[in-house]
DNA sequence: GCCACCACCGACATC
DNA sequence: CGGTGGTGGC
């Protein structure tokens, strides 16, 4: 490697912040201004929850950019775009415009850009496509129906699990006996098979010129490794590095930061060994143990002060983490003085229905003592946790946002519309060929494996109908009408928002068809689909954006109608990372649930659920409430009695608070059941005037609240029913 | 031979 | 509410 010579940054050798338009010292505290203003080199902090780490990473971006570094040369490399832009936005604020400009992102969508520069130099087209999940399950599917590799075997991995099983090697760096051994032993007779599938994948997606998630960071590595000067060049514009949630990077995010790193040396890692959920995807907690080892002279820095939670949600927290190995120690302490603070709450509810009518009660007195919805939060572990509560909360017509559920490109109808513009940007792109030549009445499988074998290996232009082609009579005219759709968006001078509603036009009878019992259910999602494309320029961009930034669903429906009122958050824990709210409810707090049956099976999964329930714990302010069903019911099975999960049972009564649901009996109305806490724990802390408002007001002045109050829920307003309450 | 339709089973978290 | 597997019909 070629002598290298440090020149002295603009920073300058002095650590005087006198001079500098922000106050560092006044706004940060000990802790979080020796982290914003460190000089350079490696640097490790390691930030416990609601410790200001995200406000310590705004104000080092906008140090830096004060201090005379470049905000181009800037790189933030976040777990989610819409977490880089909110700090660059920030960062933006305090300082001037000038830290908009610095670069920040995913891992994914960083290497996203520097391989559109650079495909060609390992054999990947520009243009190449980039598979969400579900494509690259769509892909794998594909690929098995042609090959032999289930040699008839009875138990031949699902799609989902060859994909999660694939990836596994690529992001851990691991062969696949090993992956196979650790994690399907019941696979591993399948070997051969399977091995061979995985490299028939990969030649596939090259030779059809595709990139998997994990292609986008395995593939930029590679590209460093073909071509030293384009990695000169690309670590040469990371002046500083700086990487938030670095307890959730893989092996090979691990190693791209040691790349990015290697011109300059500037990199600041931010992370909490306590946070770390991630290991599906094969994140590897261990990276910030190893970050010192791998760097040399590394500052480790610590953040302990938590500014978020009360101190007795702090002690809840505390005492469930001290049940998990860690190394890096640290004990949170508030730095919030509350007094009269509530206690987190346990609450078994008798059934789903029981639990999903307390928590909509609850948020809905919160909400009229002044906790607005969107302070409030439902957590759980996996999505299908809240569909009781959705009911519940549809019923009372109260507005949520549901965050971690089914996203916008994965409804069905979506998908169709894209597979017509993937296939208009990337001819090659063999799946999407499949999803739209399927669409057509008289295609079906075998039809359309010969026609995209055609039109990406015989056809001189795919778009342009010819004799030669494998046409049949049956479907021929329908035919005609995509590859003319095709072709027509195909005009590079034809604006993208035009495009999609061309491609929309040709699909609206087949969406009719298709989905005769509920489309006009799904139609508004065209729309939206729509406005959406209007804020691209190209449909490359669109494309791979909406693989790298998928859109909640639910996030579209609530627009308009209630505009004066944000709505209340359901979210998956996972979802949740990084959010906080004056209110939280974990539900489903179950064995099997939380930790998740699925953990249960693999060495160290108990301790992942652990830090997962850790998190969730850690993101209330002010109230935390953790409830289960008792019992369930499931087909075959009727009804059985649940175990609460082992992460509340056993926590003494001083730091979880059991409250009691109570059904009121007298003055009961028909269909609305009333709930009261009287146990004597829940007594005794019982008389705060939160709730004892009893007149109710209306929040904002909307009619539309104000009269749905009215008609829907007023009747959980009444002041019997707030008597009864801890709170 | 191939496609369309109907009955079933099973369901984790995400860039 | 998805994928999948069986069957009838063209």
């Amino acid at each position: 490697m070629a002598r290298r010579i440090v020149l002295s940054s603009d920073d300058g050798p002095s650590r005087s912040v006198e001079n500098l338009t922000i106050d560092y010292r006044g706004d940060l505290n000990e802790q979080q201004f020796d982290a914003a203003t460190t000089g350079s080199g490696p640097t490790l902090v390691i930030a416990g929850a609601g410790t200001g780490k995200t406000r310590t990473l705004i104000y080092r971006m906008a140090y830096l950019v004060e201090t005379g570094t470049k905000p181009e040369s800037v790189v933030l490399l976040t777990f989610t775009r819409r977490a880089a832009r909110e700090m660059t936005s920030r960062a933006a604020d305090l300082l001037d415009g000038r830290c908009q400009r610095v670069q920040g992102g995913t891992f994914h969508a960083f290497c996203l850009g520097v391989l559109r520069r650079h495909a060609p130099t390992i054999g990947f087209p520009r243009n190449f496509t980039v598979l969400d999940a579900a494509d690259a399950g769509d892909v794998i599917s594909v690929l098995r129906a042609d090959g032999n590799y289930d040699q008839g075997e009875e138990r031949f991995p699902q799609k989902r699990t060859l994909y999660s099983m694939f990836s596994a090697v690529i992001n851990r760096q691991e062969p696949l006996d090993e992956v196979l051994a650790r994690r399907y032993p019941q696979f591993s007779p399948l070997y051969d098979g399977l091995e061979q599938m995985r490299q028939d994948y990969q030649a596939y997606k090259k030779s059809h010129g595709m990139m998997d998630f994990d292609d986008l960071l395995y593939r930029t590595l590679e590209l460093f490794a073909a071509d030293d000067g384009v990695r000169r060049e690309v670590a040469g514009r990371c002046r500083h590095v700086l990487v938030d949630e670095y307890q959730d990077t893989n092996a090979l995010q691990a190693e791209l930061v040691k790349q990015f790193a290697s011109v300059h040396g500037n990199v600041m890692v931010v992370g909490d060994d306590a946070q770390s959920i991630y290991r599906f995807r094969g994140a590897d907690f261990r990276n910030i143990f190893a970050f010192p080892e791998e760097f040399d002279d590394t500052q480790v820095l610590k953040l302990e002060q938590n500014y978020r939670s009360t101190q007795v949600i702090l002690d809840l927290a505390n005492h469930v983490i001290d049940n998990a190995d860690r190394s890096y120690e640290k004990t949170l302490f508030s730095h919030r003085d509350v007094p009269d603070a509530e206690l987190p709450a346990v609450v078994p509810a008798a059934d789903g229905q029981m639990e999903s009518r307390f928590v909509a009660q609850m948020i809905l007195r919160l909400r009229e003592s002044g906790v607005p919805l969107h302070e409030q939060a439902v957590l759980f572990r996996s999505s299908h946790n809240s569909y009781e509560l959705e009911t519940e909360l549809n019923k009372r017509n109260i507005p949520f946002v549901k965050y971690g559920g089914m996203k916008l490109s994965e409804a069905a109808h979506i998908k169709d519309v894209l597979a017509h513009l993937k296939v208009a940007e990337n001819p090659q792109d063999a799946a999407a060929w499949n999803r739209a030549l399927q669409l057509i009445h008289g295609i079906g499988p075998k039809t359309a494996k010969s026609l995209i074998e055609w039109a990406t290996n015989e056809a001189d232009d795919p778009f342009v109908h010819t004799d030669n082609a494998p046409f049949s009579n049956r479907y021929i005219s329908q035919l005609k009408k995509l590859l003319g759709t095709l072709r027509s968006i195909r005009d590079p001078d034809m604006p993208l928002v035009e495009q999609v509603e061309s491609v929309i036009d040709y699909y609206r009878p087949i969406f009719e068809d298709e989905y005769y019992e509920d489309y006009p259910k799904r139609e508004p999602d065209l729309d939206h689909f729509i406005g959406l494309s209007e804020n691209y320029s190209s449909r490359r961009d669109f494309l791979s954006s909406l693989a790298l930034d998928p859109i909640e669903l639910t996030a579209l429906d609530n627009d308009g109608e209630h505009e004066d009122e944000p709505p209340l958050v359901l979210s998956t824990i996972h979802s949740a990372k990084g959010l906080e709210f004056h209110t939280v409810f974990i539900i489903r707090a179950l064995e099997g649930d939380l930790p998740s049956r699925y953990a249960l099976r693999e060495k160290g999964g108990v301790d992942e659920e652990l830090r997962l329930f850790y998190v969730a714990v850690t993101r209330a302010e002010d109230n935390l409430f953790i409830s289960y069903p008792m019992t369930q019911y499931r087909r075959y099975q009727g009804e059985y009695m649940t175990d609460p999960s082992r992460f509340i049972v056993d926590v003494p009564e001083d730091t979880l608070e059991p409250v009691q649901l109570v059904e009121e009996t007298e003055a009961q109305e028909d269909d609305q059941p009333l709930l009261g806490g009287d146990t004597p724990a829940a007594l005794g802390s019982g008389d705060s005037e939160q709730t004892s408002a009893s007149a109710p007001k209306q929040l904002g002045d909307g009619s539309d609240s104000a009269s749905r109050a009215d008609t829907e829920t007023s009747r959980e307003y009444d002041p019997r029913d707030v008597d009864g309450l801890p709170f």
